[in-house]
DNA sequence: TCCAGCTATGTTAGCGCTAACATTCTAAGT
DNA sequence: ACTTAGAATGTTAGCGCTAACATAGCTGGA
């Protein structure tokens, strides 16, 4: 009876295998195993085909928490953004992966619901998980998160605006320039009476800030602006009857096809062009829905896949342009 | 000159102080340290400000890494979904992270991209990070998928779907439920052409099997069924016009709005109450967006935070039941 | 006075892996 | 035969932290 294997070698089906358990079992090193794991073009063939075998046998899965520590890299990127759920940022975080999961790093998500402390704390969790990059959207609310990250010594991306001093690396957009952009837009259309619709994130403050600029420098009277309630698009519609407002930049599409609605309800919506609208509507973000609802919405387009794609892009190769401007579109619809 | 601090107390900045950096300029022992981080009760007031300082003053972000592997407690939960990107599981994720970060769990993210290859690939990485759970939209595809997972002895919470055997807990709702009452609805409406339009993903392929099967049991002619490209519901647009189809089965909101978009040129949408609709539309997910459009969008509404926080709850808390049906609603709107 | 039973802190040994540095063996050149 | 380079494998010493088990100091009751 049991001659052969001695007790050390079972495996006892509730302690997950090591290396070492694989290497006993392969009779050889644990550190042959590792490399069979990272470098198999290391190993003779028939070496590494014996290791597999003993890997597959003992359903060995390797701990990647033990390899990070010993080797100080642990493969993965913190990613912060404010929310996840319908929302445009989603589009990036997609980006993001699709470019880093072939290098083999894992995405760690936090999300800061728009909230400074909160923003801290994620960081400060994500920075003990020794990530590889941070990648966040905007810029950290305050001196602390900003600290952390210039401390943490790792390449840092913002993204989603191009800050005036950045931590590190930066793939953006400039949010007045889109304001702008709108502001002129709509006055060239004759527009007198403008409006704006947004949240007052910081993001969502500087496209007021040169969508209330251009305005002004045209001449125009200083366009209203309406705060909502983020995660609300909905009830931008009860809000929506702006009396006196003849154009509205909403400060994105969510908001745009709320406000819509809304002028829907009042009458004020036409299926016609964008020259027959009593109110021009235009959104930000370019969602699909915005060119399959009547009438079309217009709006700026600001590629959150590629900016995604970008920040991967930022963090993997150092050196090179850190600051990258991927601009922006309008898009013209039928709703202004 | 330089008598006081030996040269070891000092921390170059290059390197990032450690527990025992911290430990030194304190003058105390690490696990002194290590308790004022996890279990700051148990040290005393006087001696944890002096630690805090010390922390302060070198900038101490603890190694979360390290901490990992020496109590085999990774504090994460790997997340994996077909896709984050304009799609109703980002609700999901935040649901899950809205009831998970408050414990200090983090949320490691993988996208399948609806790849059976790719998820067996994923679902290995995420395992070698060690997390204290997995929860995932669906089943796994394939039975490596499965053995991989319950081999991991970890909780595993299948999501989205109410599998026959689960490997481990569930939170979702009954796919195929979902397509019977829609046929049910559509043929108490007096619809008799029925037609389904969705991804062959397994979830909307179940849903497909209970549409078809009641229609069946109600004497109509089997439905038609268009299978489309993901990612592209302003595709289903192109292909809107069934002939014939007097009612439609979306699998999922964008599919119907893009659906609707078609009928709007094909002059087959009415401002009217479903009752006067030429084609009936009915989605699923309930997008804020389908009550904004004209005429309002018809669907299954499906809670798809309460998904991500139900799992969590499942993850955090084993015993109990194992297996939550959450349930849909049949919103009924202008659409269908 | 003595010791049980605290509370506050320290010591020791490892978690599972990899970097860095051996060592052994083979094949080819002189 | 005698290096010499290179390929394949092994040995050793940690990575930064925590579990488990001391130990020291103190209080209060018999």
């Amino acid at each position: 009876m049991n001659r052969e294997a001695p007790p050390e070698i079972r495996e006892s089906p509730e302690v997950p295998p090591t290396l070492s358990a694989v290497a006993r079992l392969a009779g050889v090193s644990s550190i042959t195993v590792s490399r069979v794991v990272r470098l198999p073009g290391q190993v003779a063939p028939q070496t590494r085909a014996r290791v597999e075998r003993a890997m597959r046998e003992l359903g060995y899965v390797p701990n990647l928490v033990a390899g990070s520590l010993a080797s100080a890299r642990t493969n993965s990127v913190g990613v912060l953004v404010p929310t996840i759920a319908n929302s445009i940022f989603a589009d990036t975080v997609q980006g993001l992966s699709d470019k880093l999961e072939p290098s083999g790093f894992s995405v760690i998500l936090a999300q800061s619901r728009y909230d400074d402390g909160r923003e801290d704390r994620m960081l400060a969790a994500l920075l003990s998980r020794r990530p590889e990059a941070i990648i966040m959207v905007g810029s950290p609310a305050t001196e602390d998160g900003a600290r952390l990250l210039r401390n943490a010594r790792i390449p840092v991306v913002e993204t989603w605006d191009l800050p005036a001093s950045p931590i590190d690396a930066v793939a953006g957009f400039d949010n007045f320039k889109a304001g702008v952009a709108v502001a002129r837009h709509l006055i060239a259309q004759g527009r007198k009476h403008l409006a704006f619709i947004g949240g007052d994130d910081p993001r969502g403050a500087r496209r007021w800030l040169g969508f209330r600029e251009e305005a002004l420098a045209q001449g125009l009277a200083e366009p209203r602006r309406l705060i909502l309630d983020r995660n609300a698009p909905g009830s931008v519609a009860a809000t929506a009857h702006l009396p006196g407002a003849d154009a509205v930049f909403a400060a994105n599409d969510a908001y745009a096809i709320g406000f819509m609605a809304g002028l829907r309800k009042a009458g004020l919506l036409r299926q016609g062009p964008a020259s027959a609208q009593p109110v021009a509507v235009i959104g930000l973000g370019n969602l699909e829905m915005g060119q399959l609802i009547s009438p079309s919405l217009s709006t700026i387009s600001v590629h959150g896949h590629s900016i995604g794609r970008t920040a991967a892009t930022l963090m993997l190769e150092r050196g090179g342009e850190r600051c990258i401007d991927l601009g922006f579109e309008l898009v013209l619809r039928d709703s202004g």
